[in-house]
DNA sequence: ATTAAGGTCTTAATTGATTAAGGAGGTTTC
DNA sequence: GAAACCTCCTTAATCAATTAAGACCTTAAT
């Protein structure tokens, strides 16, 4: 029961492994008697096929491709974004044919570097910190890539939103309401782990662009305003769940003077303010306004949110690494729009 | 700038293209002096690492655990009962640093099949219906394999719950409440599509084996109960979605005489339920009592539901992808719970 | 001085297929 | 009867690495 290749069929049937090869991968060049003579010794030696790897590497093709995500596997589908992000780059995938690799980032000290040994055709990076060593692993492969969200890398194709103007136009909403007193809570700006109260060195220290810039918005506007950023609570969250954000809600909503609209970055956190607002009895929007971001669990809650096209987004990366010839390095920034529902309303 | 392979740089060196392997894979195998003079001329010829799918070949160890889901990919993650148990697998994966393959279902005529060509270790099977073409395909590879949820292929390893259990669990807690008017909603029991009601024949000719096993859990303590399961008005989706459910629960509380309790078998549908419910102006739990499946979604909106261990079922089917020695066929069966809330109550 | 032991690099076999080019043999065409 | 043309199969190069075993040189121990 020694392994059993094209050779093994090749000899026990008389012909050479050409021939058997080709009753697998091109029939017409056989006559239909020796081909079926092949499948049926292959099938009495329980061969398996050929060889998946060394179809791979004759061909020059993987059938795949390979998806970085910033969070641990285990958290990266909290999000409704990333699922929404997900199911487009699969429907692209699906299109090709091609499978979907997602990589575990490097961990650890182990011999085996996932990026390194990964069977792909093209990367996708989506929402890494600024110099996150996977990325260098990724470049090192000189395979096409595409980045999501973050981090941009010049010479190479991005997807992503305009987030300084994405978050500007969330704090506009709710300043041209007449807020003045102004709450945030946002997840995903640091890779540490903590949470808590962030300074202004501190936010704009975030190593991951995207929530740097969507920050960025936040506080351009305020300024803008004539706020003093300074004086903006903001609370920091190292998980997007909806736990957190009620943590966050919590602390905001005792800070003194009480804010009368809090900001956040994802709508499952909004989820978490709203919550945390019933805790304290305090309705919404009568007593406060909240904002979410990405339209991605907030029709329910009736939340204002930012809409992001997710899905095209995802779509849009994988028809980019799938393309022959490669993509140019082109910046593809994908509209958003500001969905104002029932979380938000004149302060009073 | 033709193609940079171990060769290349030997060449360049002029050494054996075995010290640059060493130079890359074995560093202690080599002085630091060449070592370094190696990397360095590698670097200058934009070399990109040992080609992945020839040290794959080589090695005879793909690093990837091959998945395939019934559904569509891009509707796959719609349930977040389907992504409970992918954060558990992953999570499985990401310990042995290996990769996740996520494979499309052949799909109308291509060169390529999918199955055949993913460079895995092993595969993971999740929910396909009996006699799909994949499953077919899978064997032939001859690879470690395991299913979750169904179909039951005898000779392999198996992860799941006991599904008519867990129906007749679900069905038994409103029966014993006293409810003797009940109402079905099911998603996931066939393949073609067909949303609207479904007698007996139909529910039992259903393809997906858990389904199936879980709706006969239901009739069995129906029957048991002394219900007649033919006067059971049975609706049928073809989605998994909170609308879906909402469709559904139109049709099934505008029935005459009108069901007093609602099993349905995931939570999404239950939500939709529970909209439809008060599209009606009925309450829950007065009017009508509403069952979910998995506590996937359930907490938030206080469903009953049977509980099921999503992420351990999916953890440990990765654990026994990545045992080596391959796993035994055991039929592992993972414990469900009903949780009661307050979607459900005595009739009246 | 001799032998053993290390360290460093090379040789060559191996992994399992794909595919262009060519040859053998038979049939058709003029 | 020769050229042309198929059909069916073989030869051999190729894809890009890994790794056991051995060669060669230096150093250390006896």
């Amino acid at each position: 029961m020694a392994k059993v290749t094209l050779q093994t069929i090749a000899d026990r049937v008389g012909v050479s492994r050409a021939t058997v090869s080709y009753a697998f991968s091109r029939p017409d060049q056989l006559s239909d008697g020796l081909r079926r003579r092949i499948l049926e010794v292959a099938d009495e030696l329980g061969y398996a096929g050929p060889n998946a790897t060394a179809r791979s590497l004759r061909r020059g093709r993987a059938g795949a491709l390979g998806l970085l995500f910033s969070e641990t596997l285990p958290y990266a589908f909290a999000d409704p974004y990333a699922v929404g992000f997900f199911q487009g780059l699969a429907a692209a995938a699906e299109d090709a044919g091609v499978g979907l690799l997602i990589l575990p980032l490097p961990h650890g000290e182990r011999r085996t570097v996932p990026v390194r040994d990964a069977v792909v055709d093209a990367f996708c990076v989506v929402s890494l910190p600024d110099g996150h060593p996977a990325l260098a692993e990724v470049l090192a492969r000189k395979l096409p890539m595409v980045v999501v969200d973050e981090p941009y890398v010049p010479g190479h194709p991005f997807v992503g939103i305009d987030e300084p103007a994405a978050g500007a136009l969330a704090a506009g909403h709710v300043l041209e309401l007449g807020h003045r007193r102004i709450g945030v809570a946002m997840v995903g700006l640091h890779d540490d782990g903590r949470t808590g109260w962030a300074d202004p060195a501190r936010q704009r220290a975030a190593p991951f662009e995207a929530m740097r810039g969507r920050r960025a918005g936040y506080e351009s506007a305020c300024v803008a305003a004539g706020l003093d950023w300074a004086g903006v609570p903001f609370y920091e969250l190292s998980r997007n769940s909806r736990a957190a954000g009620r943590e966050a809600g919590h602390a905001l909503l005792r800070a003194e003077p009480r804010p009368t609209a809090v900001l956040t970055n994802t709508d499952v956190l909004a989820l978490g303010i709203l919550d945390a607002a019933a805790d304290l009895g305090l309705r919404v929007p009568e007593d406060v306004s909240v904002v979410g971001f990405s339209d991605s669990a907030a029709q329910e809650a009736g939340l204002t949110t930012i809409r992001q096209a997710k899905q095209e987004i995802g779509e849009k990366a994988g028809r980019l690494l799938l393309s022959d010839p490669p993509p140019a390095p082109e910046r593809l920034i994908f509209p958003h729009e500001l969905i104002v529902r029932s979380s938000t309303a004149a302060p009073h």
